[in-house]
DNA sequence: CAGTGGTCTAGACCACTGG
DNA sequence: CAGTGGTCTAGACCACTGC
């Protein structure tokens, strides 16, 4: 049907797992996963961009060699986990944090009425950002080695001109070499999104930890709170592709106002 | 193949959508989702109960007159959803409460050091069960009328000698009728599972609001923390099947030993 | 060994998008 | 209208479980 492309990069069917050491695990892989993890490099490499489309299904069967139905179960993983987004009838994209009702994807903080739409944009005001060597505190985290280079960013949110949140966030020197204050405070748009183009670091992923706090000193005047108002504490560590991750941000939330949303199931 | 069953239950195909009204909605449903609906109705029914294995996909697919892929995709989102459990060359379960490798399905609360198991079963303390009127505040979320019956529990979880979460929890009185401090008391496994096997109210899905909030002078005692001190405020609504909200819980977390986990993608 | 869920294929057709 | 993702089928075979 379609000609046959890339013969190079076509997986081998493996039933028989590796045999070497003493391996017990069975270590089967289906073909569908195989694939999954062909197009995630693809995605990691850059050979398709955030917002871009990716190949059709039927042209990544005829490039993996298999059928298009195994191909359509990797995209559905894939898609599953937010890192490709379908649109039927015009294809397969690559998920991005630029479009903009996706913007702030990781942020669950929502104004206790209305919604975050009715609330209009985050005024965001950079206090800081400097360059400097991390804490064990800090390394840990990031699998970096203490005393290795960090860039410190720290700034506040506010929402209807009232300072809602304050953040620290740390980064790995290496990957984001060049950022400064002046080029965060003169982009529009989340974070995330200027990681994109600018550094090409895809967030894929994050965890956190929340807790209750009390507002020092610097939190209490920076928030427009009494110290030790109760504040929710945000840990998030968040990743790019292969689990590698690359940001860590400490949140203070005032939840006077707004509440952090989680759904479970 | 196998014998056709249930000849009243079977879907039918609609391509169109109903034309009345100034119905805009395209409103195709296909085929899998029509299943879906089906074998959720059986769920809700209790034609299966939790625990139990329902039919095999070749006997769903004969019963509702469509190819086995096409149940498959229907319990693949069912199965998404937390609804039901495979396993492999087993069978598909109705998912429960009462596995122990699932219990507190819902609880986000973690301890800093080493994880849920290391720590031990929690220690439960009822402080109160009783029978009372609805408020205004209470009745909105569980959409009761203010007035009607609900019960109220209070209770307090202690792990390792430590109390740590402080639970108010409202059930509409009607479906369960009968619900005691005894009965609570003397029951050992989750909440959850009671309600399933005593009342027959499966939990399906939970939405939670959390904020940081002072302890007044009651959670203070009752916590074991200074009046005043920082605590995580989780007001959780619980639903069963149809999205109907079943339950309301106001919990109290201290967070000095344990952390909120949430997982973001 | 039979029965279950899990994978894979090939092909047909449908719904949606844009030129 | 052609091209995309989405649905559905029928059949083959594989991996896992328990008897």
């Amino acid at each position: 049907m379609a000609t046959i492309l890339s013969p190079l990069t076509h997986p081998v069917a493996l039933t028989a797992a590796s045999e070497a050491g003493a391996g017990v695990t069975p270590a089967f892989s289906p073909l569908y996963q195989q694939i999954k993890v062909l197009i995630l490099k693809s995605l990691q490499t850059g050979e398709w961009k955030p917002g871009e489309s990716i190949p059709s299904e039927m042209d990544l069967a005829a490039r993996f060699r298999v059928s298009q139905g195994t191909v359509r179960k990797a995209i559905d993983e894939l898609s599953a986990e937010n890192l490709v987004m379908r649109r039927q009838g015009k294809g397969t994209f690559v998920a991005t944090h630029a479009e903009h009702h996706v913007q702030y994807r990781f942020l669950r903080l929502m104004p206790d009425k209305g919604d975050t739409s009715s609330e209009g944009p985050a005024e965001r005001r950079i206090i800081d950002c400097k360059r400097q060597r991390a804490s064990a505190d800090i390394a840990r985290p990031l699998t970096l080695r203490p005393g290795d280079a960090v860039l410190q960013l720290r700034r506040v949110l506010a929402f209807q001109g009232a300072p809602t949140i304050l953040e620290d966030v740390w980064l790995p020197a290496g990957p984001f070499k060049g950022l400064t204050a002046e080029r965060l405070a003169t982009y529009h748009g989340p974070m995330y999104a200027l990681f994109e183009t600018e550094f090409g670091v895809r967030m894929v992923r994050a965890e956190e930890k929340i807790r209750a706090v009390a507002a020092d000193a610097a939190a209490a005047e920076l928030l427009e709170v009494p110290v030790g108002e109760p504040l929710l504490s945000v840990e998030r560590t968040a990743f790019t592709y292969n689990d590698l991750p690359m940001e860590l941000r400490r949140g203070l939330y005032r939840t006077d106002t707004h509440h952090y949303k989680n759904e479970l199931s």
